[in-house]
DNA sequence: TATAATTTTTAGATAAGGCTAAAAATAAAA
DNA sequence: TTTTATTTTTAGCCTTATCTAAAAATTATA
């Protein structure tokens, strides 16, 4: 069983490890958790004793598959309680994650087996980011950013990168959502801005719109 | 906004203060919450300084306004979820305490008050116990302990005293649930066992029995 | 009322998790 | 290849929540 603070830390560098390859810095950890890198040291050293990470002095950190399982889980949990928030109390996309980063931290395998039936054994959370199965284990998806797709391109929405409020109510207002058919009609290259359409509105996006939207074409 | 420890000794103490007349005492808290007196003490102290109870060296603790309010508060998330566990998840009666141990820490005003509306603003819980408003009130109920009844007198279940897996599970066996109706057929004075009735079936029960279950007689 | 038993508090330790400041190792620049 | 800058670790301290052992206050008993 692993603490709170424990469970943080092995998402974290589960996420950070997806991101990029190779050990994790302690740096990025810290950063990433929005503590002093004193601090990760500390506890990377525990984890390392706990056998969910391996460690080497100033060499960075790396998950074992117990701690990539254990991560999992937890992140399992974050999501599955965010599908929960949406689709049964009704919350806003943009108002789950807080409340998920405490639900997530409940000790309770049948608790979480029965919510996922309860919720239909859902795939993905509310912004697109898959769910991992009970082993940890997570079925991989072809999806680009919108920024990859070219002129006359065109897709639909299945995720988006940052889900801070800011960019979530950005689409709102621009009624793009999980699932929403969106076309290239024009992309500048020399700022990566887009003109696209989205039913039958069309405008103008910027590349960092269109670098957080996760897109499926088939 | 209080720690997950403040909030169970809040929680504690209310429960205990409406157990017993006048202040709670140390070392009842301490046996309430399977700690010492030495770590009752401090946290008491420490409760006193934050204006949640008032507390006088050797002569024990009651709490404030305030520390009611948060007590209730706390109970009111404990017995919500246990009615989500139920109802929702399918959870037996005598598995769903300790889940809501964990749940009933997390703060979001806002998530309850939307689990609230998902149940149907229930007024009991699981274990036919009182969920008090969002402003800390209790509705107050007319109940009496099983025990209390006399020969040929009847009502029906609403409450369970005790609520240990044991005596849910001796409940179930004998289909005795919150509703369930029962009339008194016989009581022996010497030790306070009954024969009562339950549906098509006549049984004995014990005095313990008898005091663990709240009747509402009309 | 003096003595004994019980309850409660204080003093001092410990463990988890975090911080600052200084030291050590590594990486970058000259 | 030195020197400088950056990254990482160590050392020492803090807070919260616990504990044990000893002291103090209260209650019960003789
Ligand atoms: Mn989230
Ligand atoms: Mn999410
Ligand atoms: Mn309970
Ligand atoms: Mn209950």
């Amino acid at each position: 069983m692993f603490s709170l603070a424990e469970e943080n830390y092995l998402k974290a560098i589960y996420h950070l490890e997806s991101k990029t390859q190779g050990a994790v810095s302690t740096n990025a950890i810290a950063d990433a958790m929005a503590t002093k890198p004193s601090s990760v040291t500390d506890m990377v050293q525990k984890l390392a004793d706990k056998k969910v990470l391996s460690y080497i002095k100033y060499k960075g950190t790396s998950l074992t598959d117990k701690g990539k399982k254990t991560a999992a889980n937890v992140i399992r949990k974050h999501r599955l309680w965010e599908v929960f928030l949406v689709e049964k109390l009704n919350f806003h996309w943009d108002e789950v994650h807080d409340i998920a980063e405490q639900l997530e931290h409940v000790h309770s395998t049948e608790l979480i087996a029965r919510l996922d039936k309860f919720l239909g054994f859902p795939d993905f959370d509310p912004h697109g980011d898959p769910i991992p199965d009970k082993h940890g284990n997570i079925k991989p998806t072809e999806k680009k950013l919108l920024s990859e797709l070219n002129k006359n391109q065109k897709g639909v929405c299945v995720g988006v990168k940052e889900s801070n409020s800011d960019f979530l109510q950005y689409l709102d207002k621009k009624h793009i959502t999980i699932g929403t058919k969106i076309s290239v009609l024009g992309k500048e290259f020399f700022d990566g801005s887009m003109v696209i359409q989205v039913g039958r509105d069309q405008f103008f996006i910027s590349k960092k719109i269109a670098e957080n939207l996760y897109m499926q074409t088939n």
